[in-house]
DNA sequence: GTCTATAAGGCGATAGAC
DNA sequence: GTCTATCGCCTTATAGAC
């Protein structure tokens, strides 16, 4: 159905494209959409600005690309720590392997990752808004979580679901601003957050 | 000393110096700095752009400023919300009192407060430098109050205070990105979210 | 203080040669 | 597929009239 099952014809187009979308992915998260002009990508690529065009229509549908690609590693990070748990594993361990997929996929592997959380607020409209279905069908992974827990017992009744999820999401993305492979590592901040959030500052 | 201790002279400069870094912070905190031209902000202040530069020695001076007084209202939003606290007032009523201001003043009365949060990343690096020592002062109130809980005994040994304070400002400047007036009230989210870090998830 | 006019350069995007 | 060349527009910033 795909170029896949045939021989390789337009292999080493893809080759570009997939540089192209790296670099790109690498400027953005760094340096921002709008302060990133399409010939340093070009440039970091190897190539003139021109030639982008051959590959993507726009500067915009080459980040919209970016954002997908983002959102949806994300989303199998998180779904492969929640796999990888032992059956039968309560809302803790499903809450805290979220969460290390979640800033794995954020800090660790990450341009695509980070492209999506430094640069959501600064990209034309259009693009937000396309990228949109992608971002629900994250969201929802985590909507099914945190409902799962509250059933269980394991969150309180008077907990807001909702506000939780956008509180966890703040105190993990907010990590793209000050982490440093020099400081703590994922593990340890992933660790500690999930503390955080699950037993709160008390002794107890 | 200054112009204040005299009659009035330069009064009406001041006025327009004003409503431009109204304007200016409005648009930078929905549009972001680099998708800002100087002309909208001129624009939206009833002047042609290169009149701006009679107030302003460049874009990044008039950004610079506009940071500066976002954070410093931040802090004094926070220090307000912890002076009205009955004397004798404990960490628990300490840490919600100064997340509520730092919330009100992010989300509320805010432009300049949103335009630190949202912008902080897209800025020139030059800018960015020359803002930190303000930063660095605001994040002292948090220190302090943080340190002042590990010592009552009201934050357990174990939890890491640096990334309890890091954690604590991503879950509220993300609101940022989500917070709508139709929605849950600041009250509410400040209320919620000092509940979810003092006592965690779990039922008791 | 604000205007008009313009400098000097950057931007995304296109056309056509190779 | 990538190049060169260039279009048309936008940008920050400056100079000088009013």
């Amino acid at each position: 159905m795909n170029q896949e099952s045939s021989a390789k014809p337009l292999k080493k187009s893809q080759l570009t494209r997939k540089m192209i979308l790296d670099v790109a992915a690498a400027l953005f998260s760094s340096r921002g959409y709008n302060a990133t002009p399409l010939r340093e990508i070009a440039a970091a690529a190897n190539m003139k600005a021109g030639s982008l065009y051959y590959h993507f229509d726009s500067k915009e549908a080459l980040m919209l690309e970016i954002l997908n690609i983002g959102i949806e590693g994300i989303a199998e990070s998180v779904k492969h720590q929640i796999a990888c748990l032992p059956e039968g594993a309560g809302f803790s361990q499903q809450l805290e392997a979220a969460m290390v997929g979640h800033l794995k996929a954020i800090l660790e592997s990450g341009d695509y990752a980070s492209t999506n959380i430094r640069n959501y607020g600064q990209v034309p409209e259009r693009v937000r808004e396309e990228s949109m279905p992608v971002r629900d069908r994250y969201e929802e992974i985590w909507r099914n979580i945190l409902e799962n827990g509250k059933q269980e017992g394991a969150i309180a009744d008077h907990v807001n679901i909702g506000l939780l999820r956008l509180t966890l999401f703040g105190g993990m993305n907010w990590a793209t601003e000050w982490y440093r492979p020099e400081g703590l590592t994922i593990e340890e901040i992933a660790a500690g957050q999930a503390q955080l959030f699950l037993q709160g500052l008390s002794q107890n």
